[in-house]
DNA sequence: CGTAGTCTTGACAAATATCAAGGCCCGTGG
DNA sequence: CCACGGGCCTTGATATTTGTCAAGACTACG
């Protein structure tokens, strides 16, 4: 029998491919029974907004696949990204805080989200202590990732930011494979010019020690992290 | 009767002339009995460390005077100010998801904090849920402005950098003074060297959009306002 | 007094931004 | 089907900014 195929009703939840790594991984099924109709599956087609920055927030968001940027702007008309989600990583932390959202979430790889009214997670957060923990555990780690950003992505020259950046992104183990992005993304996480982190990334293929294919990129991570040295 | 100069017990805690703005604004007088003789002021010494970077975490801070600088260190060497601690600010929040600190807390200028066992808080925490509120808004507000560090502080020229810099430190109301930095420390905020901010700011005093005297930095925020426009 | 550290300034080198052009891919509409 | 336009990436030439190195002034401190 076919469900909805807009909405995650309970048994999709408890099936959900994400379930040890996601927000809720700590609940009882006696908790999930709450969420049960109220979470809202929600496709992410990339170019496409999650939300945008000062909208009144009302929802929580999980990424199940797929990459989603967080962008901020300046008044000026620049703009920064200050964050990217990934599967299992959690946007609009601020709803639960009665905070409009503070960035521009804009879809960069194709996935999927969930939806999760605050309402709901209020409710879970009265019956059960463990979510509490696994909330402050989200927001230290964006914190953790903001300041990382700054020393790592925001400090020293462009070859060297992109050389970070890259290393950020790839798999730690396995031959070092990152999602695609485009060199004005790339600038605009590392507060330089398309143009830059072009030439950057043009560099490191000449190299050989950074490649690029449809999937994405991939490279040679120990070559890449002496050259990140000097 | 003289109490021990060192501790801050009950009837300091009530005393705190923060109180309205700190950690434990919500708790109720029951509640503030678990801190009695559990809460060590420390004084705060220019260039003395609050802890550091690594270290095995079992308090948490909070600021009741002075500055302090949250510093992260690269593997080269390099080291960037990711954070400034005032008045009311809490510092070393990672202790109570038993992490190690994540910075080296270096005192700016002299003032004095509030060491919080984390056994307290935890005992606190488990009594009054007000004090969950309290805390995910600590950790937002050091999100935001750590995301506020990315695009305003690390983007565009160093002479925009300084004067955002300059605006975000200082009062909004009042001839806007803001607390005084050493140029390496500013440079060391904005991602710059110590002489791009020494020029930068040199630049604005000869424009008399900005001054220094022994107590801090003064500035006409409405005038820098516009410079940081174009 | 020296000494050490910071701030400032200058001269120069290096990195980056800016402006411009060409190639490539892809979707659209004639 | 093909021509066209719009993005995006790349590369080059040039201007601007920033980093680097060095020196002198000044302050704080023993």
């Amino acid at each position: 029998m076919p469900r909805k195929a807009a909405w995650c009703d309970l048994s999709d939840c408890f099936a959900c491919t994400i379930r040890d790594s996601a927000l809720f991984s700590g609940l009882r099924e006696a908790d999930l029974a709450v969420v049960h109709g109220a979470i809202e599956e929600i496709p992410l087609r990339p170019g496409h907004w999650l939300y945008r920055g000062g909208q009144s927030a009302d929802s929580v968001f999980t990424v199940r696949g797929g990459l989603v940027k967080l962008v901020q702007y300046l008044p000026n008309g620049d703009h920064r990204i200050v964050r990217i989600a990934r599967s299992s990583d959690v946007l609009g932390l601020e709803a639960t805080l009665r905070q409009p959202y503070q960035h521009d979430a804009i879809v960069v790889q194709a996935g999927l989200a969930c939806r999760i009214p605050i309402e709901v997670l209020d409710e879970l957060n009265a019956r059960n202590p463990a979510l509490h923990q696994e909330l402050m555990r989200r927001w230290q780690s964006a914190l953790s990732e903001a300041e990382a950003w700054l020393t790592e992505l925001s400090t020293g020259s462009a070859r060297h930011r992109v050389i970070r950046l890259v290393l950020r992104l790839s798999d730690e183990q396995g031959r070092g494979s990152a999602p695609l992005f485009s060199r004005k993304d790339m600038g605009a996480m590392l507060g330089v010019t398309t143009e830059s982190a072009s030439r950057a990334v043009a560099e490191l293929k000449r190299a050989g020690l950074l490649g690029e294919d449809a999937r994405g990129f991939w490279c040679d991570r120990e070559a890449l992290a002496q050259r990140v040295t000097d």
